[in-house]
DNA sequence: TTGGCTATTTTGTCCAGGACAAACAATTCA
DNA sequence: TGAATTGTTTGTCCTGGACAAAATAGCCAA
């Protein structure tokens, strides 16, 4: 067994936590943490605590906190402030409604006692029981609320959340493929993806179910699509909305230039909608982006969308 | 609409493109090329027409060729290098089987054309026509390898694959849950997954309908595990073999580091099976590491296990 | 010729430390 | 109280140097 611990590299860290290297290097400097080792080529390697930390510290971040607050603290300082209630706790992501769903508890308990096959009839069984409409917004929804907060305080494994995901992926893949194969040719079509710097694809899929049932006709591209690609897809498909999905994982400077960018190579006949974690820019307004920071938007959004299109 | 072409910045570039920005500022120095303008604060500034000669020089080094050969050729010659066929093709991943497969050229037509409600139609006809295992080998399969080659010639655009790679996802999603609700408990249990630096997954999708249908128990991560959380989860979820998927994407040495990390954290009860791209490294044999370079080998490996295991 | 070994070039990534605009907080003034 | 000003924080960009890993070329034996 080589070296167990010898740390990462700093182009590790930075895919890990998607904290840059020149953050990583000037955090270093300014703040005395991280403090990584060096290997004999005198090159920065982390040690996988300091990873840990570093993904506490970058989803306290995320919630509102500033660097020269958080960054620098101790292990349990953090845990402490991601514990209760954040202090200025940017709007509650997917968390508006306050709602029971008590028993999104018992599927949580399934995955981390790894009873993978128990988990999944019981997202079958919930599946039937309620309607996929419902299934999203009322499991899935609240679901990975739970799972991020458990996560943010290092109370779940890795694999666990990536058990989970690949889970509620296949879920509503399967879910969408029945209902495509149901679907009619109708407006508006909507192109779905996200920027190249996001690489999560669930809250995609979640949209993509809202819109799908809806009576929107969606093309996916999945994740991480580079804006002229974008731009070539929109304009091949004769797509009238481009909708994207971030998460709070970079920060809110990427999302914005993703956004502009994108907005300004787009026809204005094309509506982009920005969808999942886009609270965190609330005020910023984009011009010519509509905001849909909830899932529960879509519908309205989708009616008013027809209403202009007269 | 802000200036129309006042140019990316170095960020933007790197995401549009997927050139760090170290890379892009040493090419400058070296070859030349790009040489992007500068903003009043003495800021790289990169016209479109560079970025886009730079997302065409990206392929052709994915294709193989070396940066010195082609960074700073004139757009005309990049063209002409990407036409015929590749100076020296990487090694065509899948291709083992010269099959005719004539009819998967009709897909590729679909997908071209952009007719995604027509691809996925045709994709479930066959589906249903030829069932699910012939369906992966004989449809998936040839197509995987005709768009690879395609794309290296670029004569596919970005988005095309990415559209494509969705819906393939999307039947296999449907398909393995479909067979997930008639699974028997019984073993193998495979845990299936990639490691960090390996982002694709319809190879591992593909396999993990192949352990299926073969009555194998999987559970599936999805993509980029590190080590330690691959390990973590094969104890909890007391797995017989662990999966793992490459492609031609990393370096064969990424590959060979990371197998041969895993291998010596892993129980030597369990299996380690690497799957896709390996005939890359046929020869550098890894010790403990069963190759699986084609879909078709699983069942017979199966057997085998079976048979081992008495 | 083939196959393996050692030099040599190529190439991506890392480093240090400086600079600065934009975002944010604090303070002042009407 | 609220708006404008000043000060601080923070991420990203810069230059230019360094070096290991990968790819290639050169070499020698079978």
């Amino acid at each position: 067994m080589r070296d167990a611990d010898a740390g990462l590299t700093i182009a590790a860290v930075e895919r890990d936590t998607g904290i840059s290297k020149d953050t990583l290097r000037v955090w270093e400097r300014r703040y005395g943490f991280p403090v990584p080792g060096r290997n004999p080529f005198g090159e920065r390697t982390y040690p996988s605590a300091q990873v840990t930390k570093l993904r506490i510290v970058k989803r306290l971040l995320d919630a509102g906190f500033r660097p020269g607050r958080v960054v620098g603290l101790a292990l349990d300082e953090l845990v402490l402030l991601a514990g209760p209630d954040a202090e200025r706790s940017a709007a509650p992501v997917g968390g508006g409604a306050a709602k029971p769903a008590l028993d999104v508890q018992v599927f949580l308990d399934l995955l981390r006692a790894h009873d993978v096959e128990g988990l999944r009839r019981k997202f079958d069984l919930a599946l039937m029981h309620i309607g996929l409409s419902r299934f999203v917004s009322e499991v899935i929804t609240p679901l990975n609320t739970l799972i991020g907060e458990h996560w943010m305080r290092g109370q779940i494994e890795v694999f666990e959340e990536h058990v989970y995901t690949d889970l509620v992926q296949t879920m509503l893949r399967h879910a969408l493929h029945d209902l495509a194969a149901r679907a009619q040719p109708g407006r508006p079509r909507v192109l779905l993806t996200t920027l190249r710097d996001e690489p999560h694809g669930l809250g995609l899929l979640m949209a993509e179910v809202a819109l799908v049932v809806e009576g929107a006709q969606c093309v996916s591209m999945g994740v991480q699509t580079p804006v002229p690609d974008i731009v070539r897809a929109c304009k091949a498909l004769d797509s009238d909305i481009v909708a994207l999905g971030f998460t709070a994982c970079n920060g809110p400077n990427a999302m914005l230039n993703g956004l502009a960018d994108l907005r300004a190579q787009l026809s204005s006949q094309v509506e982009l909608w920005a969808g999942g974690a886009v609270a965190v820019i609330g005020r910023r307004v984009v011009d010519g982006v509509r905001l849909v920071p909830e899932l529960g938007q879509i519908a309205a959004e989708l009616q008013l969308w027809r209403a202009r299109r007269l």
